[in-house]
DNA sequence: CATTATTAGTTGCAGTAGCAACTAATGTCA
DNA sequence: TGACATTAGTTGCTACTGCAACTAATAATG
């Protein structure tokens, strides 16, 4: 083995960078879409679409759901709220907990944005076989799980 | 079909989403070591990479190649001029064109950095058969000059 | 039941991202 | 050669990220 080859590192070959490179590229793409359609940006799509899936979540709820850090929830939440995509009521047994809900209108604009990411979601993985897109689904699940568990070992 | 498969999003099942999980997860990772053991920056660190891959690139080279903005290069590159882990040239013919390079300290760094890097992306990795590893490589870089084409027809 | 720990959510702050406007140098073309 | 366009790189400004400290409420423990 040439000593090159563990020498220097060809960033364009390194996994993780590949990796990086195409979640950004695709992120901003759907990025531009949310903010240019319905002046939203990712972070704030997420929280309507798990209040979607699961109304009457809590903060923290959509904070584990999603992994968004919570002081970042907490100023998305505040801004959906100002512009009453989204409701909160704060429970009557424990005064913390908030229970969050998209109104009517945020029902609206959810039920736009649903065919519409769908549609994107196809028109982006069209370049695969109905194969390829099972193969990379799995695999890309296998690599989060194993992620997941690596800060563990190093500390 | 029953109406809710489309009228509702399942955010964990929603590829961009699953996608972008695991990058970001992957990528503070390794953020986390280079920031520990080098005090440099994701960004940081890819400029060092090109510039041990490439000499006597410009930043412009680097924009390229790397994808960073040029205002974020700009001033990652004034850090790292400020260590002194790289070193600039303007170019006699071009007054606006620069030259730059790892100095020697930089080449040392480097040199740490690129086994370890290689090592994280072996044990980021080894969840994947030598199979699973080539595939994986095949459809992520499919998808990228998927995506990469895709807002040429959005426009 | 009083002290302490934990939990939900907010806010302060410092660092980074990225667009846009800018400077300075070079290229183009009548 | 002189007006205009382009290119390399910097800087201003605003927004977002994310850690840490904070408030307020509830849970746990002695």
């Amino acid at each position: 083995m040439p000593k090159n080859s563990v020498n220097i590192l060809t960033l364009e070959q390194f996994f993780p960078y590949q990796l990086s490179l195409s979640s950004n590229k695709i992120s901003s793409l759907f990025a531009d879409i949310y903010h240019e359609k319905f002046a939203l940006s990712i972070t704030q799509w997420r929280i309507m679409a798990i209040l979607g899936e699961y109304p009457d979540s809590s903060a923290d709820d959509v904070s584990h759901k999603t992994q968004i850090e919570k002081s970042i929830l907490s100023r998305a939440i505040s801004k959906l709220l100002q512009r009453k995509l989204i409701q909160r009521v704060f429970s009557e047994t424990d005064k913390r907990r908030s229970m969050l809900s998209l109104t009517n209108t945020g029902i609206e604009v959810y039920s736009e944005i649903v065919p519409l990411s769908y549609a994107c979601e196809e028109t982006l993985l069209n370049c695969f076989s109905q194969d390829e897109k099972k193969q990379f689904s799995l695999l890309l699940d296998k690599l989060y799980q194993h992620a997941d568990q690596l800060p563990k070992i190093v500390d």
